[in-house]
DNA sequence: GTCTATAGGGGGATAGAC
DNA sequence: GTCTATCCCCCTATAGAC
C-alpha cells in the first residue's frame, strides 16, 4: 500500500522521536543505524555530520508547520477552529510516549548546538510566534474569544505553557498539559 | 569575608550551573575540576556517580525552594507578593545567561535520567506546583487577583508558562520572559 | 548504498599511591 | 582529599573495499 519509505526519510523520522525523546545529546548515530538493520557509516553517508540531520530535522518540522497552517484542512476555519488544532498538535505529542515539542527540546540544549543548528533553531521558533500572533488577533477581532493587551503577548503565553506543560507531564501529573489547555480555553473565552 | 565554600558545596555549585546551561548530558566531570584546578577523579570522591551528583543538586534546590518558601522575606507577605517574588526567581535564571529552570532542564531530559534521579526530580516538580496553588488559592479569596477555574490549573499554566518562557528566550526574543510574565499580570488583574 | 575497519576523542568510573 | 594511571565503553567521523 504505502509507498516504503526510503533510507533518509526513515533516518530523519528516526532522529527526530529520539530528539523528542531524549534531546539531542541524548541519541546516537548507533540508535539510528541498529532500527534500520544497518550500519553506523551507511548513516553518515546521508547526513555526513550529527549537525546535517539536525538541521534537516528542523528543516522539516518547519516546513510541516507551514504546510499545516496553509493547507486544506485549514482553509476556511475560523481563528478558533485553528486555535484548538493547534491544541491537538500538542496533544499528539504527549500521545506519541510524552514527546516534547521540537522547540522545547532544541531550546533546552540550545548552548550546546553547533551555530548553524542554533540559526535553524531561532527560524523555526519565530514561525510559530508568528502564526500564533495572527491568529489570535483574528479571533479576537472577530469575537471568538478575548484576552488582554496585545496578541503577540499572548501568542508568547499561549505557546511557552504548551510547551512547559508537555515537559511538565514526565514529572507531574500526566494530565498537565490537559489541564492547562483547559486553562488557557477558560482564560480567554468570552464573558 | 565570606566563608570559603567546602569542595563540595562547589561541586554542586558548578554542576548546577552547568546543568541548567547545557543539560544533564550536556557536562561533564572535567567540566567541574576544570575550573576548580582539581582531577577528575577528586570530583568522584565527593559524587561518585554523576547520578549522585545530579540527586545532590535537585536535593539541595528542593530545599533552597522550602526555605525560600518559609523564610523571613516571605513572613506576613500578600499573595500578589509572593507571587512577584516568584517571578523575580525566574528572571534571575534568565538575567544568569539565559539559563532555564531546574525543573524544565530536567524534565526535558527525563527519560535518558537513572531511575533515583527521575523520582527526586517528580518530587521536586510536585513541590512548586503545591505551592503556586495555594497562593493563587488565598490570592483569590482575598480578592487580590482574578481567575476562573481551578486554582491548582491555573498554577499549572503559569508554572508550565514561565518554564516555556525562559527556554524561548534562547530562539525567540530574549523579551519572552517578560512579556510573558506581563501577560500572566494582565490576565489575572482584577477588571 | 552499504560494508568493514579504524582513527581519535571524550565520557564515567575505579585502583592504589601519596 | 587529591593525585596518577588506567579501563572500558560510546561517540562522531572517515577511508577504502564491495
Amino acid at each position: 500500500m504505502a509507498d516504503p519509505k526510503d533510507t533518509k526519510t526513515e533516518i530523519i523520522d528516526l532522529a527526530e522521536n529520539l530528539l523528542l525523546d531524549r534531546g539531542f545529546n541524548g541519541f546516537s548515530y548507533a540508535d539510528i543505524s541498529s532500527v534500520l538493520g544497518i550500519k553506523n557509516a551507511a548513516v553518515h553517508y546521508y547526513f555526513p555530520s550529527k549537525s546535517d540531520l539536525g538541521i534537516a530535522i528542523i528543516q522539516r518540522a518547519k516546513e510541516r508547520f507551514a504546510g499545516w497552517t496553509r493547507g486544506e484542512r485549514m482553509a476556511g476555519r475560523s481563528a478558533a477552529e485553528k486555535l484548538e488544532a493547534f491544541f491537538r498538535l500538542y496533544l499528539k505529542f504527549f500521545e506519541a510516549g510524552q514527546q516534547v515539542c521540537l522547540g522545547g527540546a532544541l531550546e533546552t540544549d540550545f548552548k550546546t548546538l553547533p551555530a548553524d543548528m542554533q540559526a535553524e533553531t531561532q527560524k523555526f521558533a519565530s514561525a510559530f510566534l508568528v502564526w500564533m500572533g495572527e491568529v489570535l488577533e483574528e479571533g479576537r477581532k472577530r469575537h471568538l474569544f478575548s484576552f488582554p493587551g496585545e496578541a503577540k503577548d499572548q501568542a508568547i503565553l499561549i505557546l511557552s505553557s504548551l510547551q512547559g506543560a508537555l515537559q511538565m507531564t514526565r514529572a507531574a501529573e500526566p494530565s498537565c498539559l490537559h489541564l492547562a489547555i483547559a486553562q488557557i480555553r477558560r482564560s480567554m473565552s468570552k464573558k
